[in-house]
DNA sequence: CATATTAGTGCACTCGATGCCAGAATGGGA
DNA sequence: TCCCATTCTGGCATCGAGTGCACTAATATG
């Protein structure tokens, strides 16, 4: 995918200090890899340490918890979930708006679909895992919030937003574990038809 | 509240072996006070266990985890709420009886509400039980789904229940997390208004 | 070569959680 | 009364995640 931080290996480019022996996405491949084959809890941090050639104690300066390795660059997508609601046009209903900006930020290649959904197999499989994504979620619900707040003329920690927020990642954590789970499932088909639903008051 | 497992202690009833030194809800008791008072994280089992005078091991045969306290007798509550679903009237619409039962299955006392804010906000506010209600609420989810399933005639793991259970499930914390952050606010009106949102498909 | 900068790593430690097993308390029956 | 089955308590050892600290290694610059 992307490279992350400082340069892989490989000639100066003008920063400073020694050069990482790895990256972030490297770290979560690796991880990824042992969590398929022998499951989240079964694999420890020294696995995952040994399998990428660090150490322990190296793990953890590029992910604060074994848990963040499945998470990725989460951060970086709810920035850009923010810049989309920034420039969501002001007429679109605020569901047609979450459900558009969902779709977009989930565009991938083939091969990054099937990364997707061992990482959403797994978010929604594992007891440790659906615990500690309730924490990403919340940031998301954040976000969207956040901008329903802007529409609704409220505060984001008012009922209104809240709400919405929480029902639109209702909407789309259904879609999103559904497509997962089957493998002839369209994710964009999955996520149309839950905000679907949402807009048409569960009925 | 009530005290669960076997005889409190004194006179004995007809069970057989050694009676046990204490209770879930003591339990429960105490570890909240000192939740309350130190915060969750700066709280250690040991200190519970300290504070009710039993052996740290003897905490873990009680409850699973630290944070199993703050969840209390969740289990009975779902066993209701499946129980509500099923004397539900055919004609009301899912959403509509869903409100009705978290309404009808959070009716407490003045006294316990109190109990019940704690417990919101700290599930609401500590990142360790936001992740590890997610679990529970998980199985919340599951059972409105399967609700939602049999009203819709789909199965239980299908796109339409597991958006319409999800949704559910985020109107209902919505209004929970705001009545719990507002002391003057009521519960019943919070989900009633909340729902209403849902109904009306976030519009 | 000296120095600042940045990354890697070993060590000791805390804390949650678990398995195992011995011991204490209790009721029932020979 | 004495032993036994039953049930709960609790000590001990162990594992694994996560953290603070101090030291080492690699690299660019002057």
């Amino acid at each position: 995918m992307h490279d992350e931080p400082g340069r892989p290996v490989g000639p100066a480019d003008g920063v400073r200090g020694r050069r990482p022996r790895t990256t972030r996405a490297r770290l979560a491949e690796v991880a990824l890899r042992l969590f398929a084959r022998d499951g989240f809890e079964a694999t420890t941090v020294d696995d995952i340490a040994d399998a990428a050639g660090i150490a322990r104690r190296t793990f953890f300066r590029y992910y604060a918890t074994k848990a963040d390795v499945v998470w990725g660059e989460f951060d970086a997508e709810l920035e850009r979930l923010r810049e989309r609601f920034r420039r969501a046009p002001e007429g679109l209903p605020i569901v047609d708006v979450v459900r558009t900006a969902v779709v977009a930020t989930n565009r991938f290649g083939a091969g990054e679909l099937d990364q997707l959904r061992t990482r959403i197999e797994l978010t929604a499989t594992v007891p440790a895992l659906v615990a500690h994504s309730a924490v990403q979620y919340q940031a998301w619900c954040d976000v969207v919030a956040e901008f329903a707040a802007r529409r609704l003329g409220a505060d984001p920690g008012e009922l209104g937003p809240q709400t919405v927020a929480r029902a639109c990642l209702g909407a789309a954590l259904a879609a999103f574990t559904v497509w997962a789970a089957r493998p002839d499932e369209d994710l964009d088909r999955c996520l149309d038809e839950a905000f679907r639903i949402l807009a048409a008051g569960c009925a």
